[in-house]
DNA sequence: ATTGACTCTGTAGTAGAGTACAGGGTTTAT
DNA sequence: ATAAACCCTGTACTCTACTACAGAGTCAAT
């Protein structure tokens, strides 16, 4: 009754089969139980600890760390600071990411800018910059 | 006197070699001339030529797109025009690219603000979020 | 003549997160 | 009984931008 095979965990958390077999070769699942023939059934647990994976993907974790969340979640002296210590260097992580793309459409709205957007390239000016500028 | 060897544009590009002739497969490059034991030798233009890629990818575009940059920059009707509109979709792109991780870093720190930051990972709140919430 | 620095081709590996088979076996419904 | 739908393993491929050899040939200096 509660045999969920691998199509259904993938159906319920909406991915596809082989990411499900994927994340259990990635360490990301625990190997689940098998029948007689070799089909994989899981626990109740397993659509929850999908969505978790999505859910922390969204907010740009990496594979490696949603595993060190999962760990971390087992964790009962101090998982909390563990997670939070990583969220916090994500959040880093990510305003350098914002400042590098900040600086980058700087750049660009500056070639942008100067370009009078018809003619021949000989005359235009992002290529010049491109070409000559430090 | 000229024979710019690949290592001497590798060296005055501050590239490697390899990545050289990574370039040339990729055709960003054109085939250099070759001496008689198939030495290549590149001509003058190539050091400015990798410059501009340097600078390109420095402001985000891919191989690619530089390489249809580089070809814009031979077309004499309305290389300009093309140029243009690869710059400004690439803004258009760097722009989404930005909101992304804003709402990502949103999220990230709604997570971390709840977060004690000490305790068993059963007490925490951003696992809780990650498990529970849609 | 020999050493060392340079170059050649071709192949393979890296990270990250999957996706796509091929070639089977199994379950379920009719 | 048979077809559809499902599942298995294992391998290889995708993308991007390189990087790292192996094994061989070449060039410049001593």
């Amino acid at each position: 009754m509660n045999d969920l095979t691998i199509g259904k965990v993938a159906r319920e958390a909406g991915i596809g089969i082989e990411t499900v077999r994927f994340y259990e070769r990635e360490r990301l699942l625990a190997p689940p139980a098998r029948s007689a023939s070799g089909y994989r059934f899981f626990n109740e647990d397993t659509v929850p600890r999908l969505n978790f994976i999505k859910r922390a993907k969204d907010l740009g974790f990496t594979l490696a760390e949603i595993r060190d969340l999962l760990a971390f979640n087992e964790d009962t002296v101090n998982g909390c600071g563990d997670v939070k210590v990583l969220v916090e260097e994500k959040i880093a992580g990510v305003e350098a990411k914002i400042e590098d793309l900040k600086r980058i459409r700087k750049g660009l709205k500056t070639l942008a800018q100067r370009c009078p957007g018809t003619g021949a390239s000989t005359q235009c000016p992002i290529l010049a910059a491109l070409t000559n500028n430090k």
